[in-house]
DNA sequence: CTAAAAATGGATGTCAAGGTCTAATTCGCC
DNA sequence: GGCGAATTAGACCTTGACATCCATTTTTAG
């Protein structure tokens, strides 16, 4: 359903969302379970979509470009697997324009629904979330 | 986000919902625009989903095992390309059973949201539908 | 200034999805 | 019975997603 690029994206992101200083690729794949060597060019979209920052050299990595409680799931999304909404028929006949038919218009209404509740939550919201769990479950919560 | 196989079923079916004799996987494909040679894998997959029903030899083809106003979006998506649910945490950490951490219980959360949506459609309600276009598209409606 | 730390870029490998092709099988019809 | 229509089964090819590895570049700490 999402790929597994956008999952690691979300996991990275997630994780850096309360940290304060750079953090190391090497670190970001231990903590969220994510193969290192993939992860540092998921991290190098993420850079590229603005959503990241990089630094190098010593006591350099990954930080957040955006603030986290301006900071959408869709945004992280949007940058390594965009969601495609269905704009026109896709099979080749045009003979309707934009009109889409029955089964393509719930299909695409499907789409936005997705991007709807994507857009609604923020990296701020999902910390701040009341639950057992951390986020990325890899902290068992002290209580 | 969907696959073009579950695309292809979906096209197939809705084909397939007005039509009262068996349709060779030729003239289907034709129709829904495609490929012959892979939607009879497709077709294939639906029968074996009990879907649709076979008949070889002259004058046979595939016809709907389900009548349209009792065959919903997610059974055919669920026999193609089924949609996983987050049951447990993606991360290989146990540590906290069945629950899921914030993020995960959002992107699972818009999956129970599609099939949500995809179960309360019949091929019946689809082919009801007031509109200007009739599904799939491929016939100009005459107005 | 230098050495180590870190990201970057490119080449490469693997595997499943999507797609094609052909031979085998079933079955209606004359 | 046998011809032809149709599905079925399997081998094969292609492409993109996922993943690894290494050389290079940048930059900071000391």
């Amino acid at each position: 359903m999402f790929s597994q690029t956008s999952e690691y994206a979300l996991r990275a992101v997630t994780f850096l969302a309360d940290k304060t200083s750079p953090q190391t690729t090497q670190s970001i794949a231990e903590a969220t379970r994510v193969p290192s060597a993939y992860l540092s060019k998921v991290l190098q979209a993420l850079v590229r979509g603005g959503i990241v920052r990089s630094q190098r050299g010593a006591g350099g990595g990954i930080s957040l470009a955006i603030e986290p409680d301006a900071l959408t799931l869709l945004q992280v999304i949007n940058v390594v697997d965009p969601i495609r909404r269905i704009r026109t028929c896709p099979l080749d006949l045009k003979s309707h324009g934009t009109r889409l038919c029955p089964l393509h218009a719930r299909l695409d209404n499907a789409m936005a629904q997705i991007e709807a509740a994507f857009s609604a939550t923020t990296l701020a919201e999902l910390l701040a979330e009341p639950s057992d769990s951390v986020p990325l479950c890899d902290i068992t919560p002290s209580r």
